[in-house]
DNA sequence: CTCCAGGAAA
DNA sequence: TTTCCCGGAG
């Protein structure tokens, strides 16, 4: 409970702790306390919605239980099972990371998994507070909206001293933020820090760029690389139906980003560099 | 058609 | 500080 001297900070904290202690998701990446599902979870969600992540994570996991097991695998393969999860690179740092961590075991704390490939701020603060139990804020996106929108300082600030309460603040500001202090639609009427929020009921949402300029998805790189790469884990042949000199761009990025290998018979997806003679 | 638990390179 | 990376759900 909080004294009656503790600060607006504290007693909004407080009522977001007890909020997210009444009732959250059950998410299954909650469960464990695992580094590398805890990992394999932070990077699925990254720019992801969770869910389309709960089923992907959980037959990756049942695939490649350990990050020992994971770097084991072929880089083809574990290319093929993210295909679909968006931002293909991502499985190729993933795997990287989980080859560095099979070598040389995993970081003591978040400033070593920053240092991992694919791993930033977030990921390695999320990791170190979820599996290793380190008092250290994970700011996301939500983070960083929630304590704006409180204007009780910025989120680093808003972290409890008490470590296992910093855990539970990471998982509960994001949990704020997926379900009731959106970043579109702020439901203030239903958050348990409303009365000590800077922005209740006056939530400043704001302009969304304009649709009209925006170029089609389809004339992007993005979506000619995901043909690519998705062609080739399913064994097809390289699509068809676009410019030879679009697709040999994208094909040389891919292969500069190691997602792709060329071979004598074109382009294939890349074997991990170990694994190359 | 918009949204979304980031990271890396330029 | 910007730009690029991807795609299914709602």
């Amino acid at each position: 409970m909080p004294s009656p001297s503790a600060s607006a900070r504290e007693q909004a904290v407080d009522a977001i702790l007890g909020w997210y202690g009444r009732g959250a998701r059950d998410l299954p990446w909650r469960r464990t306390r695992d580094p590398y599902a805890i990992l394999v979870s932070e990077v699925m969600l990254q720019q992801t919605q969770v869910s389309r992540v709960v089923e992907r994570y959980l037959r990756w996991i049942e695939r490649w239980p350990t990050a020992g097991g994971l770097a084991a695998a072929d880089r083809r393969d574990v290319l093929a099972a993210w295909v679909g999860l968006g931002y293909n690179s991502r499985a190729v740092r993933l795997h990287e990371a989980c080859i560095a961590v099979a070598r040389h075991g995993w970081p003591a704390d978040a400033a070593g998994l920053r240092r991992l490939p694919g791993i930033g701020p977030y990921t390695a603060a999320a990791v170190a507070s979820f599996a290793f139990g380190e008092r250290v804020a994970a700011v996301d996106t939500n983070a960083v909206r929630i304590a704006a929108r409180l204007g009780l300082g910025d989120p680093h600030e808003l972290l409890p001293e008490a470590p296992e309460h910093a855990v539970t603040w990471n998982q509960a500001a994001m949990e704020l933020g997926a379900t009731v202090c959106r970043a579109r639609d702020a439901a203030c009427h239903r958050c348990p820090a409303e009365r000590w929020c800077a922005s209740a009921g006056r939530v400043v949402i704001p302009p969304r760029a304009a649709a009209g300029s925006r170029v089609r998805f389809e004339d992007t790189d993005r979506y000619v690389r995901g043909r690519i790469v998705a062609a080739l884990a399913a064994g097809d042949e390289l699509p068809d139906g676009i410019a030879p000199e679009r697709l040999e761009r994208a094909v040389e990025a891919l292969c500069r980003d190691g997602l792709l290998e060329r071979t004598g018979s074109g382009p294939r997806l890349a074997a991990a560099a170990d694994e190359r003679a």
